[in-house]
DNA sequence: GCCGTGCGTGTGGCCGGACCACACAGCGGG
DNA sequence: CCCGCTGTGTGGTCCGGCCACACGCACGGC
């Protein structure tokens, strides 16, 4: 199985698809776990037998799709650290093949209708099953979030940091980690185009008080325990901004 | 904004970012399109004024999201294409987190049964509406398929090589890019998972006969446009798997 | 004319070495 | 005790070299 020059590697499998391999290995048996730093670049090209571009190369896939972030220096915040972020490799993969023109804007709006629909409905239905303990622990910060979204003064980039706040609090509390991440990449992957068409809007100031409106009635669903109500409403203020801000005519 | 060092890029975004960045536009114009070829390598860092090695570890990300794929030699399949495959990027991600035991298992079950059972709905509401045109050329693949399945002798891995493409034809044609893409990464992510499972069955020959039987009631759903039917059929269909290879144990 | 062989060219794959900036720890001097 | 300097280890980037591959073209032989 050697190849014939000076690489030991196996030609069918590229190098730094082997030093993936291996750092998958060593997260699914728990020697590499969320908060843990990987061995130095030199380190890890040492010990697999490879050289330390090839191990860069490997590096270079998990941070784009989450998995470490990267510091130059020494210390305890230095080097290869293992995080969570799956959001981060949905954004990017998204976003590349929006840009691609593979991937239509109105299908990422119909799956994001879709998964918000089910997570409010999910969390309704479990407050209306059990509304002592959701109301308190899981709808306090997002009621904070739109209370925060009243103030005045708010930019356009402001008001939609919040509104992603808002719509992500609910969402995570469906407590889906997954449905919860590719939300996410969704709305990262189609911000600049949610910007280019809020900025266009006629009536900027009037579309926010309507989306507000739209929020509070949305949490008064999810919060009296009302999955079809809390679900519709969702899909009416979504798919109702996408509308005006020209999003679904793809 | 020069860098102290012999390197006029901006220190704050990495070399192979602005690699990316560079590439993600050149899609958005239309300058580069699915099936088209990049510059080589040694030419895009010298347009660039960066070094090889930051234009590789570029090329790596968009290969593991699916958006290249590189071939040495020359020719018309040498150096990096531009390909469609979304599914790729997000069957890589999802596992490393799955690896990283920051997604559940669970999860990514709730998931696809999320998406599978809309996805056979839409295809069953179609077809309701528009009966002759959807049966004829979205539905005969899946019986095919079907009738694949049906045949002696099939191995573990030959049956659920069929398996995915019955459910990937289903959720394919319910029209949205992404969701295909999103289904597709994630029965790639667990496929390890669910070899293991099948094969600690008690009795696989007894499960592959119900799970066909299965195949048949959902497609006999989709196709008498019956959109209740069909997703209640794909949601048990699915859980009752899961559940019985443990996949849903976690 | 046709086929086979060898050479040249361009491609990605990989390596090794060099140097940089950063971040910290440890030590010595005021 | 505080500050500055030095040393060490980290990732970031570049450069140059060589390899295998894949093709095109030219030349020679039949």
């Amino acid at each position: 199985m050697e190849t014939g020059g000076r690489c030991p590697t196996l030609s069918l499998v590229r190098t730094h698809e082997l030093v993936l391999a291996r750092i998958e290995r060593d997260l699914s048996a728990g020697r590499l776990t969320v908060g843990g730093r990987l061995p130095a670049e030199r380190t890890l090209a040492a010990e697999l037998g490879v050289s330390r571009a090839s191990v860069r190369e490997a590096i270079r896939v998990l941070e784009a799709m989450g998995i470490i972030r990267t510091n130059v220096g020494s210390g305890p915040e230095a080097g290869a650290v293992v995080i969570d972020n799956p959001a981060a490799g949905m954004t990017a993969g998204i976003r590349l093949h929006l840009a691609s023109h593979h991937l239509p804007v109105a299908d990422i709006v119909e799956l994001r209708v879709l998964l918000e629909t089910w997570s409010v409905a999910r969390v309704a239905d479990r407050v209306r099953s059990s509304r002592d303990g959701l109301s308190a622990t899981d709808l306090g910060p997002s009621a904070a979030v739109l209370a925060q979204m009243d103030e005045t003064g708010l930019s356009i980039e402001e008001f939609h940091r919040l509104d992603a706040a808002f719509h992500a609090g609910l969402v995570g509390s469906s407590g889906n980690v997954l449905v919860a991440a590719v939300m996410s990449g969704l709305r990262g992957a189609i911000h600049d185009y949610v910007m280019t068409g809020t900025r266009g809007l006629p009536d900027w100031e009037g579309t926010a008080a309507r989306l507000r409106a739209e929020h509070r009635a949305i949490l008064d669903a999810v919060a009296t325990g009302d999955p079809g109500q809390a679900a519709e409403r969702v899909r009416a203020h979504i798919e109702g901004f996408y509308r005006e801000a020209a999003l679904d005519a793809e």
